[in-house]
RNA sequence: CGGGGUGUAGCGCAGUUUGGCUAGCGCACCUGCUUUGGGAGCAGGGGGUCGGAGGUUCAAAUCCUCUCACCCCGACCA
């Protein structure tokens, strides 16, 4: 039996990923279109999926010292132009906000489209001296973007995330902030929602306005096409220089401060969605998935009573040690329920029916797999644990080997567009370093620099740029982005 | 902003060319009975005024004018 005759209905994520995608973020319950373009209502099963990515980094983010903090929505024009860069860089798409009931306003409010200005115009009050360095926060907040092209949680108008600022005495402290950052996305990345990532420097054209240089984590997608995980921008000085954050240090000499930002989104649920997914539907990491174990009794007339207990009491003993869930809904068939579960991606299912009963035993199946075996009861807890497990490292592995054969090296220009062309994935070749051959080759194929593999005196370094042919400065990933 | 396309029930669509009975179909929804180990069956039922405004006509989803929204391609773009 092929999957057709089961997906009723999603978009062939072979031939219309696209669609598929859609279809996915729909009927996996997982978020809706409201009224506003760009601006999407996440629903429980996607919020519940949101919150425990949260909290995986949330935990990360505190257990290096880092604390949460709030800070306002809306930002007086003012301070935003004050980083020249910075506001060249977000102006395209930013909110505007000009009345207050029905008065005008004096000065026009942005909506946040990042936080930098207002925090960095704080941290100035904030810090005077070396002793209040470093300031380490980070906040959970929402973020308005006006895009004129977007996608449900790839790209929103409104989106939420979680956005770091530090201040640093020093730059080599505000660098080992920008890296140790970095890992701890990646960690995250990896481990938690088992996406492998390349991760490097940004060049000079994709950095964040304003930053000294941003480091980032660049993942591969179902379609061969590139996602920007997270970024972990090192601001240097010129955020301190244009919001005035100065304190004097250990030898009584005034400086500016050394800042730092970083941040991932809910752009990430899209990520999950497509690297793991398949024709079936969403397929979860279990150490972020909402429902772990989904349980559906196999209900007839004559055993109903015996099968509901059994399946509830087995939902309490689970319930213990896994995010469990018992589908004891009577007006849908265990077919029906299979495939909706399936759908929305949830790892395990536990089937129980009156022949289990007999046998004390359970039915359980894997949605990496799509394979079902037969449980005894006393190994269940046991076997479950270790099904969670090994189907978070599967779907990292197969992620991860899928990466490997999708980064291809270009010989020549020509080869380079043939790649990108017809088999897209990421491209490893060598960079001049300068911005209008990055420019041409984004005009010719829409590939842009992903990021740099390696830089400079490194041997690795040493080549001929893919576009000019002079000799290269870096080793650079280049690939089609979202 | 340029080129193309689509708006009829929650979703997907037919009907528009050639105006005419109470605007129809599939899925979903509600009620009841029978069912339930891979998307159940039967019976009954609720829901739209045809994107909006204006016009032509005895009569408009259908023809005309204007307008709005969305989609695709291009341009633009963390």
């Amino acid at each position: 039996m092929s999957d057709g005759d089961f997906v009723k209905e999603i978009a062939s994520k072979d031939t219309d990923f696209s669609q598929w995608y859609i279809d996915v973020v729909k009927k996996a319950d997982l978020a809706d279109y409201t009224m506003v373009k760009g601006c999407m209502a996440i629903k429980p099963y996607g919020y519940s999926l949101w919150e425990n990515m949260q909290q995986c980094l949330d935990q990360k983010i505190k257990a290096t010292g880092h604390k949460n903090a709030y800070f306002p929505l809306f930002i007086p024009e003012s301070l935003l132009t004050k980083e020249a860069e910075h506001v060249e860089g977000f102006a395209p798409e930013v909110a505007w906000v000009t009345h207050g009931g029905n008065q005008k306003l004096e000065e026009r409010l942005a909506v946040r489209p990042t936080s930098e200005a207002i925090i960095g115009s704080l941290y100035s009050k904030w810090i005077h001296s070396w002793r209040d360095l470093p300031v380490l926060i980070n906040q959970w907040a929402n973020i308005v973007r006006w895009e004129k092209v977007t996608r449900p949680f790839l790209r929103t108008t409104e989106f939420l995330w979680q956005e770091g600022h530090t201040a640093h005495k020093n730059q080599q402290e505000a660098e080992e902030e920008t890296l140790k950052i970095l890992r701890i996305y990646q960690e995250y990345i990896e481990n938690d929602l088992a996406i492998p990532v390349l991760i490097g420097k940004k060049s000079a054209n994709e950095k964040f306005a304003g930053a000294m240089h941003t480091y980032t984590l660049e993942a591969l997608m179902g379609d061969g096409k590139i996602l920007q995980a997270g970024t972990s921008h090192n601001l240097g000085q010129n955020f301190a220089k244009a919001f005035d954050i100065r304190f004097l240090d250990e030898n009584q000499v005034e400086q500016y401060a050394w800042t730092t930002s970083w941040g991932t989104s809910t752009r990430l649920v899209g990520g999950i969605i497509m690297v793991h997914g398949d024709e079936r539907g969403l397929k979860l990491p279990p150490k972020v998935a909402p429902i772990q174990i989904v349980i559906v009794p196999i209900l007839f007339d004559k055993s109903k009573q015996e099968v509901l207990k059994k399946a509830k009491e087995l939902t309490d003993i689970l319930a213990k040690d896994f995010r469990v869930e018992l589908d004891d809904r009577d007006a849908y068939t265990p077919g029906w329920k299979f495939n909706e579960w399936e759908m929305k991606g949830v790892p395990i299912r536990v089937e129980i029916g009156p022949r289990d009963l007999a046998k004390n035993q359970v039915m359980a199946a894997r949605r990496d797999k799509m394979e079902k075996t037969i449980i005894p009861e006393n190994d269940l807890v046991l076997t479950l644990k270790k099904w969670l497990e090994d189907i978070q490292n599967n779907l990292y592995f197969s992620a991860k080997s899928r990466l490997e054969k999708n980064i291809r090296f270009a010989e020549s220009y020509d080869d380079f567009k043939d790649v990108i062309e017809q088999k897209r994935g990421f491209i490893k070749t060598y960079w001049c370093g300068n911005s209008e051959c990055e420019e041409q080759v984004k005009n010719d194929t829409k590939a842009t620099i992903r990021c740099l593999a390696s830089e400079k005196d490194d041997d690795s370094s040493k080549g001929k740029c893919i576009y000019c042919g002079k000799d290269s400065k870096s080793l650079v990933y280049f690939g089609r982005a979202y």
